[in-house]
DNA sequence: AATGCGTGGGG
DNA sequence: TCCCCAAGCAT
């Protein structure tokens, strides 16, 4: 068991600890928000819930969790579902390993669990897709085990709390949380401990513009107390995305329809469909080649580098598109896109590439940047 | 341990 | 408009 006084963390006798449980409990029980998965205690509706939440706003999933309990109303038509299926019930959401990882944890539980949701810590972390913090909230939330589920809001909270002068951000400090929960956690009432944590980090103990004077545990709350909330949580700033030009090619045949293509598995938009695309950060740039004993400079243009590896001869149709700005979390693109026709409409068989008409775009999962560039475009032919 | 992986909302 | 932030996990 960690040692917190070496951490510099005082910790509450158990005359303290039981006001502050019932404290926030009792603050829970009058302000908790009615959320869809906060009528259910069925294990799979959790753990959809909770994957869903992960770095994304309750208001934000709620849409998203209805239909997708809709289409899979159980882990077993999860651990059946066809890929596409999967990424359109996901399109939109983002960090789209969270359903990949969900199906396979989805067949795990048929095959290693025979169909039955695992009602154990440990069994529940074995599961693809879930770690600490997620095992703790179905643990806690769906069987009421007394275990802590340690989020960014929950850190924030305790950081506050006790001044915890360690980084949130840091991984490595996360273990120290985890030991103020184990003490803290109701035994009672775990589930709803750790749920009254969300809802006071989501609002009024917000990262932003929290109010402190509307927290109902601001009594306990050191950093409250001593005037130095302003100070906590210890958060280092995180790096900036990485801004990227990219080129995308909006090619039509002689029906009208658009070239897509899938992105290979495993990378950025694995599975989804775009128009495509290059990095031109390092070409259209001047190459030197050395020719008739000499070097002579040559610009290299994306469209010629796409005629190759595409093995189509659009003629190119300049237009001046908006560029497309799109930012990940971890690049930040600005698309620039080009418009083309061709004839032929022959395509290589090295690259997943089909034809598709405009009014079939919705039958392929597409992810934020293609709509961006498909709205851009209509609108262009728009106005 | 550090990095890759999305998106939408708010200031 | 741009920047920061949010109910993490896998490798």
């Amino acid at each position: 068991m960690l040692d917190l006084k070496e951490y510099g963390i005082i910790m509450w006798d158990a005359e303290k600890i039981a006001s502050f449980r019932r404290t926030l409990l009792d603050w829970y029980d009058r302000e908790k928000r009615d959320l869809p998965w906060r009528r259910t205690k069925n294990p799979y509706y959790i753990w959809v819930s909770e994957i869903m939440l992960q770095q994304t706003q309750v208001q934000t999933v709620i849409p998203y969790y209805e239909r997708f309990l809709d289409w899979f109303p159980s882990v077993r038509d999860l651990a059946e579902a066809p890929e596409e299926k999967l990424l359109k019930a996901w399109e939109g959401l983002g960090y789209y390993s969270r359903v990949r990882n969900m199906q396979k944890a989805a067949q795990q539980i048929m095959d290693d669990f025979d169909g039955q949701f695992p009602d154990t810590y440990e069994n529940i972390a074995k599961l693809k897709g879930i770690g600490p913090y997620t095992a703790g909230a179905i643990s806690s939330i769906a069987f009421d085990l007394p275990e802590p589920a340690v989020d960014g809001n929950v850190m924030r909270v305790m950081a506050r709390l006790f001044e915890v002068n360690y980084d949130i951000g840091d991984p490595k400090n996360r273990k120290i949380f985890q030991a103020i929960m184990e003490i803290l956690i109701d035994p009672n009432r775990p589930g709803d401990f750790n749920q009254a944590l969300m809802d006071l980090g989501t609002d009024i103990e917000s990262a932003k513009n929290p109010r402190p004077d509307e927290s109902p545990i601001r009594f306990f709350c050191a950093a409250y107390l001593n005037g130095t909330y302003d100070k906590y949580p210890i958060k280092l700033p995180k790096k900036k995305p990485t801004p990227m030009q990219i080129q995308a090619f909006v090619i039509r045949n002689m029906k009208g329809e658009f070239l897509l293509e899938k992105n290979i598995e495993g990378r950025l938009l694995g599975g989804f469909w775009t128009f495509p695309i290059m990095e031109t950060d390092f070409i259209g740039q001047q190459l030197s080649l050395f020719e008739n004993d000499n070097y002579v400079l040559e610009t290299v243009s994306q469209k010629a580098i796409f005629e190759k590896n595409y093995a189509l001869k659009p003629d190119w149709t300049d237009n001046g598109f908006t560029p497309v700005k799109h930012t990940f979390s971890h690049q930040k693109w600005t698309i620039e896109m080009v418009e083309g026709s061709v004839k032929d409409d022959k395509l290589p068989t090295d690259k997943e590439l089909c034809w598709v008409a405009a009014e079939d775009f919705d039958q392929f999962p597409m992810a934020t940047p293609q709509k961006k560039m498909i709205k851009t475009y209509e609108d262009s032919k728009k106005g």
